[in-house]
DNA sequence: TTGTACGCGTTATCAC
DNA sequence: GTGATAACGCGTACAA
């Protein structure tokens, strides 16, 4: 025996068995739901009564080893201190709680090599499915996930191609909302600070920038777009650096999200403009804090919680249904104007 | 059978047994570090090239019937959504992962039904052992716990009796630095809103505070010393609320957690206050974003990270070592100035 | 050095 | 309606 310690023993279906006074195969059934009605009633009272007494409780592992399940699902996050993600990591627990399975949480780092890492780890952990958010997840690692048959769920992205399920805001139209939002305050001269092209957020975030700008009769300038690596705050101070510092005549700034809007703060800062007297700044995802901010950001909101109830519901639905088509969740974005925009001119 | 489906078959020991043509008890040997040299040396790499190329990977449920252990560990935080906790979760992650735990995260939402519930879920997922940073964990709670013989490791909060382990900053010299920065700056009349004293943590920032004031030579104010019945910022925005409508003369303001301070500045803003320029507010914990808030804000920042970097490290000596005493690590805090605190008369 | 055999706690499939 | 038995995948005494 290694030194190590076990766990204390605990009451097995046997224990419960010798005490009731019955088949250990009896107590299995009596003490599944699903197959109470197999067995007298009587049996099955005396039996629940043993059990609470034994403190018994069944053990997942010794069932999972017989089911080839483990009630287990794994979530796979880019950034759990991104205030974006807990709220959304508790809406996939509620939901997934209540339905007998236990979530195993990791963070990815946006780091491909863990990324595949934790997949695995969770793969080894016999996880009946999979909830994914991270960003640089690339058609590698997807085709390996898919490859292992395992249910797995896209969240805030959406694969055009794979047979995922997903559930996302509409970037899109979020993003058309922000432009319009600058466009009624009369300014003209717009700026899109956005992210990863590669990431069907960065992308989604893009076309509604340009359809935005389109349906208030704007004209892009291309010295006015730029994306970013990544969705951080020093990629939003970077790219918004770079744009002052090219001279170009901005008054509105849609950022890739609200830590990149954070880092254009900052940027702003650092040259002596003042948001919102000289420029107007929107971000996304109405982050936790984002109306405690100074000033307090305007941002386009998505249902977060929402996002990854429906996650959870699609994974358990391809979980107890593989064989069904995949679905795709979209659900609409709204816009919260605080006071880091405002009317051009308005001074 | 069910309507559900299993996970696809994967590769088993048996599998890689009949591929290299040997007995699975010797694969099992191969394959297990610890056993590897009471196998042949051409054997054992002839086992691992059939494992390899089977992409076997050992069945931790199999596994951990047997050894009576999961290599998962349970962490039960009291509410994911607090900035604080997310850091945490990736330093416990980070040191738990690197020696081969997996980490089973909990919200107990600081209701001490779901903190039992949670409890129990992971104890039938048999985990090795738990960390909790819980609030309302009360002494029956922390009895169960003991009771199961679980290496239990406690974070941000000290048991003075019970044979814990536990990893926590100097909550108690953390506030009197904040009593002494707000008294340098020339305040005398200092509140104290705090949290709930039957949390350890409560307590112990009271107790610095009067600390603080002493050592200032600063006389101490009943009314204005309140305790709030949760680390929240609604309950800091009552506070501080009934506070001023009190009448009572104050300048400097030390708010029991940063949330708290935050539900302060509300309070001042609905009563036409201004912070620093009328009270002078500090916090406790540096929360994420907390150089952001509108004013910065002054607060006790604790190592964070390096607490729950400990608590991993706590509880994995005590699984491994189980009747080694318990241990108390206690981090040391610092002082972070910003803007919510100044000299007093320098509006 | 390797094979054998059993058990971990549970569920499924038979009999009875 | 209930009992007996095998099997899930792995680890490990023990035998060879």
């Amino acid at each position: 025996m290694p030194p190590v310690a076990g766990r204390p023993a605990s009451a097995t279906l046997r224990d419960v068995a010798r005490l009731a006074e019955v088949h250990p195969g009896t107590v299995s059934r009596a003490l599944n739901p699903e197959t109470r009605r197999l067995v007298n009633e009587d049996t099955a009272r005396r039996v629940i009564e043993a059990a609470e007494s034994l403190g018994y409780r069944p053990n997942p592992i010794a069932r999972g080893l017989k089911t080839n399940r483990s009630y287990t699902v794994g979530v796979l996050v880019p950034d759990l201190t991104n205030p974006l993600f807990p709220p959304i990591v508790r809406g996939i627990q509620d939901r997934l709680e209540q339905a007998g399975y236990t979530p195993l949480i990791a963070n990815t780092d946006n780091d491909r090599e863990r990324e595949r890492n934790d997949f695995e780890a969770m793969r080894a952990r016999q996880v009946d499915g999979v909830i994914t958010a991270t960003a640089t997840l690339d058609h590698g690692v997807l085709d390996e996930m898919t490859g292992t048959g395992l249910p797995i769920v896209l969240v805030n992205r959406r694969l055009e191609d794979g047979g995922f399920s997903s559930a996302a805001a509409d970037d899109a139209d979020g993003e058309r909302l922000a432009v319009l939002h600058l466009a009624e305050l009369g300014h003209t001269r717009i700026a899109h600070l956005g992210g990863p092209q590669e990431l069907s957020t960065g992308r989604h975030r893009y076309e509604g920038f340009v359809a935005g700008m389109n349906e208030a009769g704007l004209a892009i300038d291309p010295a006015l777009v730029h994306f970013g690596n990544a969705f951080t705050g020093p990629e939003g101070e970077r790219l918004c650096e770079a744009l002052l510092a090219s001279g170009a005549a901005v008054t509105g700034l849609a950022a890739g999200n609200d830590l990149m809007a954070l880092g254009c703060y900052d940027a702003l800062e650092r040259r002596g403009l003042r948001c919102p007297d000289d420029i107007s700044v929107v971000g996304f995802n109405d982050m936790p804090f984002s109306d405690r901010f100074d000033p307090p950001l305007t941002t386009v909101a998505i249902p977060h919680y929402d996002i990854w109830a429906a996650a959870a519901e699609l994974l358990l639905e391809r979980m107890l249904q593989p064989d069904e088509p995949a679905r795709a969740i979209v659900l609409p974005p709204y816009l919260v104007v605080r006071k880091s925009s405002r009317a051009l001119g308005d001074a």
